[in-house]
DNA sequence: GTCTATAGATCGATAGAC
DNA sequence: GTCTATCGATCTATAGAC
């Protein structure tokens, strides 16, 4: 692999960025299994050779594809900061994000496909996990712990309910969009509803009385 | 297909069912793609032409088997009947059934299996969705309704609060089994806990007042 | 580094004998 | 219905020329 950490900018390696550009397009939509180096190699405009000139075998390349598709969703998660809004408005901010995120077409073909692929890349299962759902729940236990010593909610295991909270929120709309259901995706409106509907039970739920 | 519906009992195909639970095992345990009809006709003792002789092809073979483990799930979810129970009971009750059902082996394997091959077989997300996620939905959906009429909890969208209630139930409990973490998986106790923690802050957030 | 050409293996599906 | 044997297509990976 050389040229391990390239330039702030740089496009010094045109035919390694076309390759990667090639596979990442590949991979996402068909799959490790399905896709073929024929075809990488095809719409990257080079030959099969050079791809493995670059990079090891079929599974390295995936491997570099997806391990940097899961860490460039650190920075969409980080932005997420609750500091300290009154709970309903903390709540419903990270709530619509979160749903939106979910719905997002990348991250879904992500999830996707480093699903249908933990079984091979087991390491793939727990980069995703932590660069996505594990950081975003820990965003919101750390604010929910913080109100819980402020004595405004109730909320004695954070990270639990930090999972609760994202779960009511979406409900079963992921489970739709990863069986291709159609009509599966609430439109913004609705969306809102959904969000304003899960803030007020979670609310009522864990308030301090 | 010879012999559409055979007898009540009847081990009539030895042959057919043969192949029917070896490939049962092998497209559960590797999928569609990486399924090869050699080993299913090694594992069922017969010869690849055999297989062809009673299935018309490998993806109609993947249907009947898949659809087949579907409609399987049907009876585990309408057991769950809530009737009139007070609401904590009947949501611990169906919370805790949940639980255990989504984490359990084959619905975790069958979800995995669908999910994969869901841009392949769109009838298939559909089966899977109504006789397993949509169908436990509706009956959750059904109670909370009724106790809407009845002036005991305030959810005038049942089918919602079902999906809510049942999104919290589960947190990232599914996400994490489905990226193989280590260690994803609850024992008994912390399962009766999180359920416990999801009833109390749900009844609290939809209760009358 | 990059190409063309191909080795070597696997797979779905079928032909033809019994 | 069931078998053996095989076709034809596809895939990963590499050898060798430039």
């Amino acid at each position: 692999m050389p040229r391990g950490a390239a330039g702030a900018d740089a496009p010094p390696l045109p035919k390694r960025d076309a390759i990667l550009e090639a596979a990442a397009k590949i991979f996402m939509d068909q799959g490790f299994g399905p896709a073929s180096m024929d075809e990488v190699a095809r719409l990257a405009g080079v030959s099969k050779a050079t791809i493995y000139s670059h990079f090891d075998s079929k599974q390295a390349l995936f491997g570099a594809i997806i391990t940097g598709r899961c860490t460039a969703m650190i920075p969409l998660i980080e932005a997420a900061a609750l500091g300290d809004q009154p709970p309903a408005d903390a709540l419903r901010t990270i709530g619509r994000q979160f749903l939106d995120l979910l719905m997002s077409q990348g991250p879904l073909a992500l999830y996707r496909v480093v699903l249908s692929e933990a079984g091979r890349f087991p390491e793939l299962g727990r980069t995703f996990y932590e660069s996505g759902p594990s950081l975003v729940a820990n965003a919101l236990a750390d604010y929910l712990a913080r109100q819980h010593e402020l004595g405004v909610l109730e909320t004695p295991r954070p990270r639990v309910s930090a999972e609760q909270f994202f779960g009511m929120v979406l409900g079963q709309i992921h489970v739709r969009l990863m069986l291709g259901i159609s009509d599966a995706a609430p439109d913004p409106a609705e969306r809102a509803r959904l969000v304003e509907l899960a803030v007020g039970t979670f609310l009522n739920g864990v308030a301090r009385r």
